[in-house]
DNA sequence: GATGAATTACTCGGATAGCATTTGTCCGAGTAGACACGG
DNA sequence: CCGTGTCTACTCGGACAAATGCTATCCGAGTAATTCATC
């Protein structure tokens, strides 16, 4: 059960563009560069991010991404949700119908299955700590020097 | 981050071992049989339980798996940690000090990255809530039927 | 100097390989009970 | 009837093959700013 490196990519460049001020869009390219990833691979998985409404694209020079919402109005979860999907990681087959259990009466499974509640109650937890937390809450954690010095990268090629 | 479906068969096969009252020991034959699964694969599945020592497994003729302890000490978690591994599904690869981070002065760096204490954090609330479950939670909520099925498909042909 | 066309730089989306993990199968080694034989 | 040796059935553990998904790259299409030519 490993998530995908998507997800730390796509929240460390979200936070990075919380960072700048001006709002002004950032090349993958320079996105890529600034983290050391492959910038064709990184421009698909930030895909995602636009389409659901996080990150804006715009096209031509002097385009890129950048946060199409304000830090405080994204959460942890909808880039999580936006990268690795929106699906349980605990999938319910309902084996327990299977085998002997397709002899029993329907009636013995109108309620949902014991274990998939479980499962699905462990993580609803885990959904409401990562909506808790919002791009804003981990800009205030992050170290005094790292805004300007990614400012500096970023903004200071462009002018 | 999809959980491999070993989770679901182990916990299936937990309880309906908790169903049985003697404790004897059900071949991996037997349980696939009750839920209609790959008998071979369950096995190497279910192996990782026993090396974390919740269940217990005797060879030799009328061999087989039991559970090692109480239902009342399984915890959900215990299930989940075996056979799923107990690493983070969020892995840390430090991407903040590659490429532009790697001129920070290593100061920088002292407190742990943020986006890994929050990822964290999410993750140790999914933790706790499924060691707050045990075995013993299902068997409360499961539906009477099910049990003595289980024991006529189990005990009975044993007898 | 202003207007419009061509150029350039960039993103988007899909198509396509390489790699890792998961899923599934198979076989030899070891162990405990069942059976047969001899005392 | 009892003890001993052999046989059988079962699990364990590892080795191996297939399938699925993740990682990574590439290319064509579209878009907007820039550049250049023209009026």
């Amino acid at each position: 059960m490993l998530m995908g490196e998507g997800v730390e990519w796509g929240m460390h460049c979200c936070l990075a563009l919380s960072w700048l001020e001006d709002r002004a869009p950032v090349s993958t390219g320079r996105l890529a560069e600034l983290f050391e990833l492959p910038p064709e691979y990184l421009k698909k998985r930030l895909q995602p991010l636009v389409r659901a409404g996080i990150l804006s694209s715009s096209p031509g020079p002097r385009g890129g991404y950048a946060l199409a919402r304000a830090p405080e109005q994204i959460s942890l979860m909808d880039i999580v949700a936006a990268v690795e999907g929106r699906e349980d990681a605990f999938r319910c087959t309902e084996i327990r119908q299977r085998g002997a259990g397709a002899e029993a009466p329907s009636s013995e499974f109108g309620r949902p299955c014991g274990v998939a509640t479980a499962m699905r109650r462990a993580e609803l937890a885990w959904r409401r700590e990562l909506a808790a937390q919002t791009l804003a809450d981990l800009l205030a954690v992050s170290p005094a020097a790292a805004p300007a010095r990614v400012r500096r990268f970023c903004e200071g090629l462009s002018a």
